[in-house]
DNA sequence: CATTATCCGTACTCTCGGGTACGCTGTCAA
DNA sequence: TTGACAGCGTACCCGAGAGTACGGATAATG
C-alpha cells in the first residue's frame, strides 16, 4: 500500500522482486496461466508493467523465476524430511512422501504445472529444477540405504521411481485435470502404505 | 484434394467430421493446442472455419469431440487387452499395462493431455471419459480376480491405484513436460516388472 | 541540497486469433 | 430440370493482451 517511487535499495529490491513473484503465483491459482495477464500481475503487486518488463524480460521469464523459486523451497523440503526420523529410513521416507503428495497436489505447484504445458521451455526448467533435483536427493539417500544393507536396492534411480509410483499413483495428473486433492488424512495414509510396500518390495536378502 | 462442394451424405459427411478432427489431432500434435488456430484446422482439413463453427460450435467443442474419441478408442484397447492371455491374468495384466503406457506417452494423447491443463471444462471432460471409464474396466476385473481368489484385494479401487503407479511411476507427467519418451523395450520391462510387484503385493493369503 | 537513476501510472501501438458475414459453386431431392 | 441447401473461400470485425513510450514523482547518493 505504500507507494514506492524512486530507485530502491538493493535489499528493498529484492523483497519487491519477491513481492511480484508471489503475487503472480496467487493470479495463476486464481485466474490459471493463460487468464493471467502481466497488467493483472503489475496491478497486483503495486508495479508498472514497465519494471515487470525490466526486470523479467516477458511473462515467460517471470515464470520461470516463479519456478525456479519454487523449485529452491521444495529440495529444501525434501532435504529437511530426509532428515527426520533419527536414522529410521522408514520414518524419513514416510515424511518425504507426505512431503511429496502435499506439494504436488497444492495449489501453487498444479498452477505452475498447468502452466508448463503450454511452453516447452517452462516444462524443461520445471522438469529440471524440480523433478531433476529433488529425485537426485532421493536417489542418494537410497543409495546410502542399499550401500548400508538396510535394502536391496542396486540401482537407485529405478528405485527412486518405484517409490515415487508408490507414493504418488494417479494423484497428481488426477488433480491437474481437477479431481480434488486428497486430504491431509488421506496423504498420510498414502504416505504410510506406499513405504511399507516400498520396503517390501525391496527388502534386504538375507546373505 | 477434390474440392468438395454442395449438401453431403450423412455417411461422407461423418468422414468429414473425423477428417476434421484428424487434422486437429495432427496440428495439436505438431504445435501445441495453444498454438494451433481454427484457420490452420480448417485449412489442413480442407474445409472452412465457417463449417467448423457450424459443426462443433467453438474451439473447445471440437476438442471435446476430439477427447471423446480418443477416449472411445482407448476403452476399447483396454477391454481387449484385459481379454488377452486366456484367463492368465498376469498376462492380461502384462498387455494392460503395456498398453497403458503406449497410450499414455503417445503423441496425441500428450497433446490432449496439454491441452486439457489449459481449460477446466477440457479437463473434466478427459478425466471423466478418459481415465475414469477405463479405470472401471481395470477395477472390474481385479474386482473379479479378488472374488476368484486369485488375488486378496478387497478394495479393488485401491488396487487399481496400486497397479497404475507402479506402471507408470511419473513416466507420463515426465513426458508431458517434455522428457522423452520410453522405447517399446521400456514399456515391455516397466509393464513386466509392475506386475510381477503388483501379484507379490496383492498375492492371495493362504487361508 | 542537487542530482540522477528509478519506478509508478497511464496511455498507446500492434499483432493475432476467435468468431461472423457473404457470395459463389456444386450436389442432392423434389 | 430446378430450386434450395450445404459447404468452400475470403474478407472482415473486434476484443484482448503483449510489449513500449513518456511524463511526473521520489528517494538514495554524493
Amino acid at each position: 500500500m505504500t507507494p514506492r517511487r524512486g530507485r530502491l535499495p538493493a535489499a528493498e529490491r529484492e523483497r519487491r522482486r519477491r513481492d511480484i513473484l508471489r503475487a503472480a503465483r496467487e493470479l495463476y491459482v486464481e485466474h490459471g496461466y493463460g487468464a493471467t495477464t502481466m497488467a493483472m500481475i503489475a496491478r497486483r503487486a503495486g508495479a508498472s508493467k514497465e519494471t515487470l518488463y525490466a526486470w523479467f524480460g516477458d511473462k515467460e521469464g517471470l515464470t520461470r523465476e516463479l519456478i525456479e523459486w519454487g523449485a529452491d523451497e521444495s529440495a529444501s523440503a525434501v532435504a529437511a524430511a530426509l532428515d527426520q526420523g533419527d536414522g529410521d529410513p522408514v520414518a524419513a521416507l514416510t515424511a518425504y512422501a507426505d512431503g511429496l503428495l502435499t506439494l504436488l497436489t497444492g495449489p501453487p505447484s498444479v498452477a505452475l504445472n498447468r502452466a508448463a504445458m503450454a511452453s516447452p521451455a517452462l516444462a524443461r526448467v520445471l522438469r529440471e529444477a524440480g523433478r531433476q533435483r529433488a529425485g537426485r536427493l532421493v536417489s542418494g539417500y537410497l543409495g546410502r540405504l542399499h550401500r548400508a544393507g538396510v535394502i536391496d536396492a542396486p540401482d537407485a534411480e529405478a528405485a527412486f521411481g518405484l517409490l515415487y509410483g508408490l507414493v504418488v499413483q494417479d494423484t497428481q495428473i488426477g488433480v491437474l485435470l481437477g479431481a480434488p486433492a486428497p486430504s491431509a488424512r488421506d496423504r498420510a495414509a498414502r504416505a504410510r502404505a506406499a513405504v511399507e510396500r516400498f520396503m517390501r518390495l525391496v527388502a534386504a536378502r538375507p546373505s
